[in-house]
DNA sequence: ATTGTTCGTATCACTTTGATACTAACACTT
DNA sequence: AAGTGTTAGTATCAAAGTGATACGAACAAT
């Protein structure tokens, strides 16, 4: 695609999209939020080429959603960490999640749980300020004017 | 990627990924959602490749997101219309663009309003059990067994 | 001295993509 | 009747991206 889109483009989708558009992507970044941050860990949990994820650790990286961290010297070993950003895409991989698991239910799939209370968690997106569900209530489109 | 993974994994996400995982598919999802409906349309909105689109139409239909409707007879026409699956997909759309606003959101964005109360909508996942916003509190994960 | 671990790079066949041109089936205008 | 416009694609093909595999560098451990 054309990922140069970044400024120009008024849609907050495309602007995400052409950080992180793509499965291997979002694949490493549920996985670091699993708490993966580690080259081997990410090549072995997602069966993915290691040229390929050498490409995908230096993007998200470059993006500003994980950073390197250097941990040892001696040899000179990096690993990933979650940046604020890639923190704050936990809501996106939830909603996915979501819809997969609404959609694509079939067999045994991961759950997760909410640690205090023991409660599944059911993830919806809400509009903050009205507390409706997204998608419940009729909306307004602006779409700021060229130039 | 390997995109046959559907019923065998247990992530919900990697199963979402493997029906919507690339970028043309959520931009047409999120056209869709603005109420296009022809092919032309979606090519003049997108600047997509007419190969491409015509390719993730049909994956998006076969799927279950999209379906064909035939609108003309002489000369046969067809649109593409939500399906319930595509009208869910609306949340994970609401998270990518939240995210986007947040990380990359110079300059001007489209904005989304609540037609009634005119406030803007600001998108945020919430578990629907405890109320509690996604990733604000400790969750345990439960990875099924396999076989 | 040999084996193992970790984080990659090199190579290369294969697949996907994207730009462009073109077609089919009409309607509409002159 | 002929030409123009619209819609929904298909055909072609070069360029780019992907992925499997082998290999390398820099050590640690035995």
């Amino acid at each position: 695609m054309d990922t140069e889109n970044s400024c120009e483009n008024p849609c907050p989708i495309s602007r995400s999209l052409s950080v992180a558009g793509d499965a291997w992507s979002i694949l490493i970044l549920r996985d670091a939020h699993a708490g993966l941050t580690r080259f081997d860990q990410f090549r072995k949990s997602m069966g993915i080429a290691p040229t390929m994820l050498t490409r995908r650790l230096a993007t998200l990286t470059e993006e500003g959603l994980l950073e390197k961290r250097r941990y040892s010297e001696h040899p000179p070993r990096e690993e990933y960490l979650l940046t604020d950003a890639g923190r704050d895409f936990l809501p996106v991989l939830f909603m996915i999640g979501a819809w997969g698991r609404k959609y694509r239910g079939g067999g045994k799939l991961t759950q997760f749980f909410d640690a205090e209370t023991g409660t599944e968690i059911q993830a919806i997106a809400v509009d903050e300020v009205t507390g409706a569900k997204i998608g419940t209530r009729p909306m307004r489109v602006v779409v700021p004017d060229e130039r």
